[in-house]
DNA sequence: TTAAATTTTTAGACAAGTCTAAATTTTTAA
DNA sequence: TTAAAAATTTAGACTTGTCTAAAAATTTAA
């Protein structure tokens, strides 16, 4: 049907749409870790199959049939995370490159078994949504912890950041999915934080607070 | 490491070789369903990496190099099949070409912890050998139902050919892996059997006993 | 509002993998 | 033992996806 690297491209421009309504060249170049010219000639190449909108030098946005393309893509990303990380007890820092390979696997009867077989997960190990067989998002609206004032509860939910590096950390600090939290104080200087989590204190700087999500 | 189609080659000689010493390039062109001068661009690029012995017009065969990948991806290959039809309930005439996409997800340690989540599986659900993650392959040797002389029992462990439409037609005869059956009779006038299998007789083709693969 | 900076596209090249057609080598069989 | 048939390789072309360098368009800011 389309292309490895179609389908990454699909993927980056649904990805990166979400929070600018018109996806860039260059935007596309840096996140897909290739040069302009290359996004240029796939965009070309997308259009042509009327998977995206592109005006030259005016950035793309997804049609209704790319933007079914993307979802199916990190349906099946995410399935495949859940799945190696509850049934094959990989870390969640560990399984984003594995998923990578894995979202191309094409057949959607197979990851509706799988969903199936993990009983309907509805996020994956970093609190993202799992769109259902239908390619229904049910996107939760999440504050950065850093917008949460002090006296406030919340739990963590999601994360903006998914390199190992951040993951790793939040792991080390049991800053996990799920983890219910209280912010004691900010510290005006630095923007850094004092949590409360587990009758244990917990300082955490500015940058952390910003990629860590809450629901209230 | 080794590109998609690099991958096939290799597992396309492996199996190739299991019957012939030498393969020929014709060989590989029909199995991959590709052109004999496709084939030897190919093979020019796998014999500079080391993984074929190839010398112009005299065929190939695997280096112990090669034959380490080509044994990996067979791993992979069954160990999904089985995933497939034990965990997600697929039969298995519905595996095959799934698992030629699964087969190519690099890494080992998925395919380690998949092993160990479902048990170390000695067997695919076609009755052939799961490769070790030392890359040992248990040959057990199989006869052919057609070799069997009436009178004698045995167990059905394989099959010869893997199309659906065999697998299929298999299945609605009850004639699965693990079966046990007798061979009451063999007619003289087109070599078609008849067998004694849970009670009831049933009467196959030579093509039907020659694909069969038996233990006693 | 125009010049400079930035972004994007175009032009031309390259690697991987495939193809057809033609040339070459090996095998078969008269 | 040699001519025909079959198998294999070579030559040249094409597609996909990428790159660098240069040209063109857009944005920024003096
Ligand atoms: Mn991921
Ligand atoms: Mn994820
Ligand atoms: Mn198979
Ligand atoms: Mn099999």
């Amino acid at each position: 049907m389309n292309t490895l690297a179609e389908e990454n491209y699909l993927k980056s421009i649904y990805h990166l749409a979400l929070s600018s309504a018109n996806v860039s060249t260059n935007q596309l170049a840096a996140l897909l870790k290739t040069k302009a010219s290359s996004v240029t000639d796939m965009l070309k190449k997308l259009a042509d199959k009327e998977l995206i909108n592109y005006t030259p030098y005016q950035g793309v946005n997804l049609t209704a049939a790319g933007e079914k393309i993307a979802v199916n893509i990190i349906r099946k990303h995410r399935l495949w995370e859940y799945f190696l990380v509850e049934k094959l007890n990989f870390k969640w820092d560990q399984v984003h490159d594995m998923a990578e390979e894995m979202e191309h696997i094409s057949s959607n009867e197979l990851i509706d078994r799988l969903d199936k077989f993990m009983g309907f997960p509805k996020h994956d190990p970093h609190g993202d949504p799992i769109p259902d067989c239908n390619g229904l998002v049910k996107t939760h609206h999440l504050e950065p912890l850093s917008s949460i004032v002090p006296g406030q509860h919340g739990t963590i939910c999601g994360v903006r950041n998914h390199s190992t590096m951040f993951l790793q950390y939040l792991e080390k600090q049991s800053l996990t999915i799920g983890k219910k939290i209280k912010v004691a104080e900010t510290i005006e200087f630095d923007h850094s934080m004092i949590l409360q989590m587990e009758g244990k204190e917990i300082q955490i700087s500015r940058e952390v607070a910003n990629n860590l999500l809450i629901a209230q």
